[in-house]
Parts: C-alpha cells; structure tokens; sequence
DNA sequence: AAACAAGCCAACCGCCGAAGG
DNA sequence: ACCTTCGGCGGTTGGCTTGTT
C-alpha cells in the first residue's frame, strides 16, 4: 500500500517547536469548530502544519482535558503492573490513567520508570530479575509467582466468559482477584500497592472522550473546567450511561461490586460475564 | 565560568487498520 | 478486490535544560 507523503515532503509547510501564536490559532479554531477533519484543519485555521502535527499539538499539548505535571505513585504503580500485563501499549495504559496521554506515559516510562526498574533489579521488558543478588532475586521471584498465580486465575475466568478473552479483560478479573485477596500488604500484587484509582472517573474520561469537544470548548469559554468535571463525576455516580459493552466497562462494574467493607463481591462480578 | 554529559520531553516518522469510493 | 485517505499508534530523534566536572 502506498502511504501518504509526510509532512516533509509538502513545500511549505513549518516543522520544530510551536510558538505561542500557533497554539492560539489552534486552539481558537478547535474551541469554535471542534477537529473533524485534522487534514483540513491547518488551512482553515490559518496555519502552516500538517494535520498530524497539529493533531499532536492539541491532544499530548493543548487540549484542556489533559492533566501536566508529576506522576504520583498510584499512576506509577499503575503503569509498572499493567506494563508488566500487557507491554509497551502505551493507549492502552493511558485509558487506565484518567486524563494521562500516551505520549506522556511512555516518556515517564523511558526517562523514569525503566531506570527504576532496572535500579532495582527487574528488566523493564521482562519484568523479571536480572541482578545476581540473592535477596533481591528472592523477592522479585516471588512477586512474579504471585503476579503469574494470579493471572492464570484470571485467564481462566475470563475463558468462561461470554466476552472475548483479551488482555483487558484478563486484567479485569486481575483487579477483582487481587482486590479480594489481601494477603500480603508489602506485596505488590497486594490491594495496598494496587493502583486506587477512582475507576468511575476513568470511565468517566473514557465515555467523556466522544463528547471532548463541546466540553473542550465549554471550558474554554467559561473557564469552569473543575465545575464540569466535578458535574460529569457526579453524573455517572447517579449511574447514567454506562452499559456492558467493552472491558473498561467492565472495570467499571466491577467497582460497582465493592461492598460495604471496601472488599469486592467476586460472586456477583462474575456473574455479569455470564 | 566553561565544557561536557545526562536527563527530559515535544515533536517527528513510518507503519497499520478502518472506512469509503 | 483494489486503492486512497485518514486517524491512531509506538519508536525514535533532536534540542533544550539541568547537573557535574
């Protein structure tokens, strides 16, 4: 298949750093007339870029829905375990983290995360020992039986089901396992080191995202981003608009399951894949 | 203070799959 | 069935910043 010329290749057309009155025609189009069409969008708003380029620019930069700055624990811890699931997926693992891009998380991981890693004796791909110390190997050993017994558990649930068995699913029977075996807190398969993300915003960002636009350009205009955010979260606490279709769904529900003692009912869970 | 190294991250590149003609 | 267009993804680069000698 022929591909397209890259953006090299048309005359004219500006490369390198966006000055800030590029980022204000970007953002002054999207604001009024959303981003159907990135191909045409440079044209019409005026700008010398391709449309990937401003593509990029306004969803690992510009967009209002993105959240900057450090990465606490919990998206660390989030992304070193689901990483470990599912590899170098880096959309993937940014749906998990609300407001995160993927951009972002794979920068984290090549600059930060991985050296950690290595630091401490786990290869970043792999996920398994490569020091010869007899110590850290021990541990790192035994997380990973821990890490392997309960993916086995989770893959064969998931064959069970109805859905088809994919990683997201595997990883949604994982939460609930782990969440209800709260063996050994220092462990990090254990509930206290699994990520406590709200999974009701993270759906709420996933199902925000086919609206992004008009909420975008809401909170441009109005500058009440955190008043939006804080209605829509209570908009899906009041239960609207979620139905079983797809594995972050399905994440979703099983939060749904906690009981009263923060402790998951596994029993009723499952019984919504069957 | 200068030179160099390392860290960081925005942006680019090439590829892929979906959709439509 | 084939081709083209487009959006999206992951790998990589290059330039700026920060730290070290």
């Amino acid at each position: 298949m022929r591909t397209r010329p890259c953006c090299r290749s048309v005359i004219g057309l500006k490369k390198g750093p966006w000055t800030p009155n590029e980022d204000k025609k970007l953002i002054a189009y999207v604001t009024q007339n959303g981003h159907e069409n990135w191909h045409s969008l440079p044209t019409r708003a005026g700008l010398q870029r391709c449309g990937k380029s401003c593509r990029l620019r306004w969803i690992n930069y510009l967009s209002p829905y993105i959240k900057r700055g450090n990465f606490s624990l919990e998206e660390d811890q989030t992304i070193i375990q689901v990483h470990a699931l599912i590899g170098n997926k880096w959309s993937t693992i940014a749906a998990l983290l609300p407001r995160r891009t993927d951009n972002e998380i794979k920068n984290h991981w090549n600059t930060n995360i991985k050296k950690r890693l290595i630091n401490m004796g786990i290869d970043p791909i792999t996920h398994k020992p490569i020091s010869n110390n007899k110590d850290k190997d021990n541990i790192a050993i035994k997380h990973m039986t821990q890490w392997e017994n309960v993916r086995l558990e989770a893959e064969a649930r998931s064959s069970s089901m109805l859905i088809t068995t994919n990683n997201n699913a595997v990883y949604s029977n994982m939460c609930a396992i782990m969440l209800a075996n709260e063996d050994d807190p220092f462990s990090p398969t254990s509930i206290s080191s699994f990520p406590s993300w709200d999974l009701l915003t993270a759906a709420n960002d996933l199902n925000f995202r086919e609206g992004l636009l008009s909420f975008e350009a809401d909170s441009i205009n109005n500058n009440n981003y955190n008043n939006n955010m804080e209605t829509n979260d209570q908009e899906i606490r009041n239960g609207y608009g979620f139905n079983l279709q797809d594995d972050d769904d399905i994440m979703v529900a099983l939060e749904a399951f906690r009981d009263g003692n923060g402790k998951y009912n596994l029993d009723a869970s499952f019984a919504l894949f069957e």
